[in-house]
RNA sequence: GCGCGGUUAGUUAAAUGGCAUAACCGCUGGUUUCCAACCAGCUGUCACGGGUUCGAUUCCCGUACCGCGCACCA
């Protein structure tokens, strides 16, 4: 389904339709933030609710939370993101290089490139810096949460405890965080303000997946570091063998790399847009040992998507330091433990959200319009309602139809043009099921459902409209079957 | 943050140192009644600030924002 479409069109549709506008704009917008419109709030609050149920509520071994975006700022002394505002943004006065460096070590470091002499930018600040308490003068410097984590990591032992989760388990978060980014770009793609839809997974060290078995035969394409290296082109693998072979190192990593990837599939996303993208050893963390990236062909290129860092116990290690509390568990299987993450799947709101919409976005050149194939799970709404003539008793029993679903969906009313210019509007929106009333509905009580993706008919029952779309959206159910329903 | 290019209605575009246009979208009415039909009408625009000028959307300077490249992405 995805068209080939830039990064720029998508923004200028995505203003046009509602979905997103950048921030401010009335007053010349700023840089980094985003507005989210009729449709886009929609379309995002049902992105959480989908990953929130697949993630948490379809799982025996997931609980969430959901942290505050501002909190002790010894958190992030902790998880080490204060440290970096000892480092300062330095031009090389030669050769104009630009880095960051340690501040003591000014004066001290040439610069790599040509060895001149550095000269200071000013501090090098990566997190939104507020204040707590109305007088200035006795405020206490915050931050705005730069990551989700370390909001699951300080509540961790408080969590494992009153859920009484045993290993391995996982706990899931959704909710902002800010980056002061030098410069965001490619529209929601880098945010200042967004989103994450985050699990830090837990395990002690070591332990297997015993989920590995229902990976089954799931495959993607694998770009392995040595892959890269070697400039060897990615390879389709099933990720179990992947993980057989040596290339992904632990059985978890093969299983939450399947599992996130279906987690896009199943909502309409297409496979061969996807690659597992193992980092370098330059890349990666300090304190991660093996990490994976999800990545996305987007318009722009590929892109990540969502990272599996291996963060093992550094986290909780960082926690116990700075607050000299212990953060060991009893788990009845490997006794008194610090658990290791094992796996961070941690994605963007807004990524998704590009991902979906580009995978939905087709320009239909029979129909002359745009027409955003969202999954009717996604589609900010799942039907609109026409009265075929606008006006008398059909007008009238439409109307009665819109308010009756209202209870169950969210659901559009619309009579204004012909019929054809609703279904266009309601295409480029996305609604997946258009129900129109007309004289007939007045005798034989039904009414007709057209379905968006391949503008089919059927012919149902009023009385089991409700019914009938409640399998369409959440079963999906196949269309010209539901019109035997009777 | 640096360099280069850009910013005209919701969108896409045109023109201009002297009344700022069009198409599409949207809205109202008529007509039609199952895929953006048609007719009549309506709303809405020179990113912001300063300068030059009798007069600036147009020329100059600054700022914001957007794009590309570099850097950044802890």
């Amino acid at each position: 389904m995805t068209s080939k479409i830039t990064i720029d069109e998508l923004a200028s549709f995505c203003k046009r339709k509602g979905f997103v506008y950048p921030s401010g704009e009335l007053y010349g917008s700023l840089a980094g933030f985003w507005d989210f419109g009729p449709l886009g709030v929609e379309l995002k609050n049902n992105i959480k609710k989908s990953w929130w149920k697949y993630h948490v509520h379809k799982r025996e071994d997931m609980v969430g939370i959901d942290g505050a975006i501002i909190t002790n700022p010894k958190v992030w002394e902790a998880s080490g993101h204060v440290s970096n505002f000892v480092d300062i943004a330095v031009v090389c006065k030669k050769c104009k290089n630009k880095t960051k460096i340690d501040k003591h070590e000014l004066g001290k470091v040439k610069c790599e490139k040509c060895g001149g002499e550095f000269e200071s930018k000013g501090e090098f600040n990566p997190m939104f810096v507020t204040h707590v308490g109305p007088i200035q003068e006795d405020a206490i410097k915050a931050y705005l949460r730069p990551e989700t984590a370390q909001l699951i990591f300080a509540n961790f032992k408080s969590v494992q405890e009153v859920s009484r989760l045993k290993l391995p388990f996982g706990i899931a978060q959704i909710g902002k965080a800010f980056r002061n980014e030098i410069s965001p770009r490619e529209f929601i793609f880098r945010c200042r303000e967004f989103e994450q839809m985050e699990i830090e997974y837990f395990i002690s060290q070591g332990m297997k997946c015993p989920y590995i078995d229902e990976i089954g035969n799931i495959s993607m394409t694998i770009y392995s570091e040595e892959m890269q290296k070697s400039e060897k082109k990615p390879k389709e693998m099933k990720l179990r063998d992947a993980w057989k072979q040596g290339i992904i190192k632990t059985d978890w990593h093969a299983y939450w790399l399947a599992t996130e990837l279906q987690w896009f599939i199943l909502l309409g996303a297409s496979e061969d847009k996807f690659r597992a993208r193992q980092h370098t050893k330059e890349e990666k963390s300090h304190y991660a040992s093996d990490t994976w990236d999800l990545e996305y062909e987007f318009p722009m290129g590929w892109r990540e998507l969502q990272g599996f860092a291996n963060r093992g116990d550094f986290d909780l290690r960082q926690h116990e330091k700075h607050s000299k509390k212990s953060m060991e568990i009893n788990d009845p299987e490997s006794g008194k433990v610090v658990p290791h993450v094992v796996c961070e799947p941690s994605l963007g709101v807004e990524r998704a959200f590009l991902v979906f919409m580009l995978e939905a976005y087709e320009h239909d050149k029979k129909r002359d319009n745009i027409v955003l194939h969202l999954s009717p799970r996604l589609a900010p709404y799942k039907a609109a309602v026409f009265p075929l003539i606008s006006k008398g008793e059909v007008l009238e029993m439409s109307r009665e139809i819109y308010r009756d679903l209202l209870e169950d969906f969210a659901v559009l009313f619309d009579k204004s043009g012909s019929i054809g210019r609703r279904y266009a509007r309601n295409d480029e929106m996305g609604t997946p099921y258009c129900i129109t009333v007309d004289e007939d509905s007045l005798k034989d009580k039904s009414a007709t459902i057209r379905e968006r993706d391949t503008t089919k008919q059927i012919r149902v029952k009023v009385s089991e409209l409700r019914d009938i779309l409640r399998k369409l959206i959440r079963d999906e159910i196949d269309f010209e079957e539901a019109g035997k329903i009777v």
